[in-house]
Order: structure tokens, then sequence, then C-alpha cells
DNA sequence: TGAATATCTATGCATCTGCATGGAGTTCTT
DNA sequence: AAGAACTCCATGCAGATGCATAGATATTCA
């Protein structure tokens, strides 16, 4: 019995209770990202493609000045594990897509830069990945709504989560 | 990698661009989702819980009428592959949150079926996951926020109504 | 300066996931 | 009713992921 939802009334209260509109939120949000990403991660790979996240690190690559970026930068970029990054990169290497050159400077680092077939991919990714969202998102939502979705969901994103009470 | 035939290399092909404001929205749902679920994930699992995924079965099954459910009802409301859940289910089985019963009238099927620590942990989790939830989405938009955007969600994701997590 | 500390990437190992397939049971077809 | 076709769940195997930690610099500070 008993569903919560009233008000969020700030009191310290040991354990505050998700309004009903918080909690469905939560649940879309995550079961529509899961599905829209996981239709589109099977056409991708359907159309003999790779997974989405090698796109992530073509498209950021691509995005910057001479297609070269640290994995440091891609990690943060793409919400990437670092170890994970590593292998991806590894994996993509192999494929001739990106190249790992030395980092200027500092002997830590590396600079990842983007091969002509890695533009070449990306760009023939973007003609399947495109219409996907369009199809997945676009057709789902008028415009107005679309901007005023993704309005909202730049609340939830960004700003470190860093509650320093 | 074997790329399936028909390139749209080149030539102008009938390509739907997604606007900014969908492609906006299909990069932060896909973030959010990404951060905020890592975030909570992270905070459980810290409070040495399991993973978000025991919980959404835990919960499928405490709703069920005698907390009982076969995989294939699991695996529809929380978008589980078969063989994921089939493997999830040996993890639970053993560490007692569940128990496998025959289903009546159908030998090739099962019933999975909570046991009372299951519902307890349940319970336990929910004691972090809800504040999360509270953290991560309430503390970030206003009750009409979070009700506009429960909405706008609802129209991305597949018609039926979801009962998990 | 030299040692402690921090940063950046790689990797061994255990676990988890994806895929293909298998076995058991049920329904459909003829 | 026999066999084909289908449904449900399990599992072997390869590959991916998470975690801890290593290896190689860089930076800080006593």
């Amino acid at each position: 019995m008993a569903q919560k939802g009233q008000g969020s009334q700030g009191r310290d209260a040991p354990f505050q209770e998700p309004s009903d509109a918080v909690t469905d939120t939560w649940v879309r949000l995550i079961r529509a990202g899961r599905e829209i990403a996981g239709g589109i991660e099977a056409e991708l790979k359907e159309a003999g493609f790779p997974p989405l996240a090698w796109y992530d690190v073509l498209l950021h690559l691509k995005k910057q000045d001479e297609g070269r970026s640290s994995p440091k930068a891609i990690e943060e970029a793409a919400l990437f594990e670092q170890y994970n990054l590593s292998r991806l990169l590894d994996r993509m290497e192999a494929e001739g897509l990106v190249r790992r050159i030395p980092y200027p400077g500092d002997k830590r680092r590396q600079l990842i830069e983007i091969t002509g077939e890695g533009r070449a991919l990306q760009k023939r990714m973007w003609g399947f990945y495109g219409p996907a969202i369009n199809r997945s998102i676009g057709d789902r939502l008028s415009e107005k709504e679309a901007v005023q979705l993704a309005a909202l969901l730049l609340k939830l994103v960004g700003q470190k989560n860093d509650p320093c009470s």
C-alpha cells in the first residue's frame, strides 16, 4: 500500500523517499537509454559496423585539431574507464582506425590520432547512426518537445555530484 | 572488419540528418543515464551491495503475487538478455536471494521465488537507492520539471508500462 | 636534490557478457 | 499420433569488462 508522492519538504529526514515523478523519471531515463541505444547498436552491428563506443572515439578525435587527442581526454569526453579505453584503443589501432604517437613533452602520455580509414568509418557509420537517432527520437517528438527534453536532460548532466554537505 | 556493401560514400543519399535538438537529446540521454546509473552503482557497491540488476530482479519479484515470476517475465520487465538472466539467477540463488521452483503445467519453464533474505536485501538496498535517486534527480529538478521530464521520456520508451525498477 | 607522491597508461586475472547451440518440453500440422 | 516447428532455459567458448596493480614518467616538497 501506500505510495509516497507527497511533496519534498526539505527537512532533514532520515530517509528521503523519491517522489513518483522522480522515480518515473529515473526508470524511464534508464529504460529509454537502454532501449534506444540497444536498438541502434543492433542496427549498426547488423550493418557490419563496430559498437557505438568506437564511434564515440572516432567522432571525438575527428573534432579535435589535427584529429588528435589523448586517452585521458577521450575518457573524460566519452565516459570511458581508463583500462577499458586502453584496450579499446588497442583494438582500434589493430584495425588501422587510430594511431598512437608520442606526446610531446610528457613521455607518460600519448596522442591518439585518427587515420584516414578512421575518418572514413566515422562517416559511413554516421550514415546509419544519424537516421537511426532520427527514428528513435526525432520521429517520436516534435521539434519543440525535443528542445524541451534536451534542456531538461541538461540539468541532470554535467555538474559533478559532490555532496560535501 | 567486414563492411556491408552499399556504402553511402560520396554520393548524395536520402539522408535524414537529425536536428540539433534531437542530437542533443540523444547525447544527453545517454550521458545522463550513464552518469547517474554509474554513480548510483558505485555508491551501492561501496556500501557493500550487489549491482542494480540484482535490485531490479528483487523488486520485480517482490511486486508479483507471492513473490513469484518466471525468467521470461523478468527478462521482459527488466530488459535482460535471456542467457544473462539465467546466470544472474544462478548467482542470486547461490546467495539465497531467490529460489527456483517448478512451473505448474509447463516443465520447460520455472518459477523464480524471492526468499525472505531477498526481500530483506531489497529493502536495505532501497535505503540507499532511494536517496541516491533523489540526489541525482530530485535535487536537480523541481517537482514540475520532473513531471514534465517523465512525460517526455515516456514518449521515447516502448508503450508498455514497466513494472520494474 | 632526493624521496615521496601524483599522473598516465598498460596488463594479469577473475568475472561477466554475447553468441551460438543444445536439450527438454510444448504446440502445430497433417 | 508422428514429426516438424517452436518455446524456454542452460551452457561452452570467446571476447569484453572490472579491479587491482605495475611501470614509467612528472611533480612536489622537505
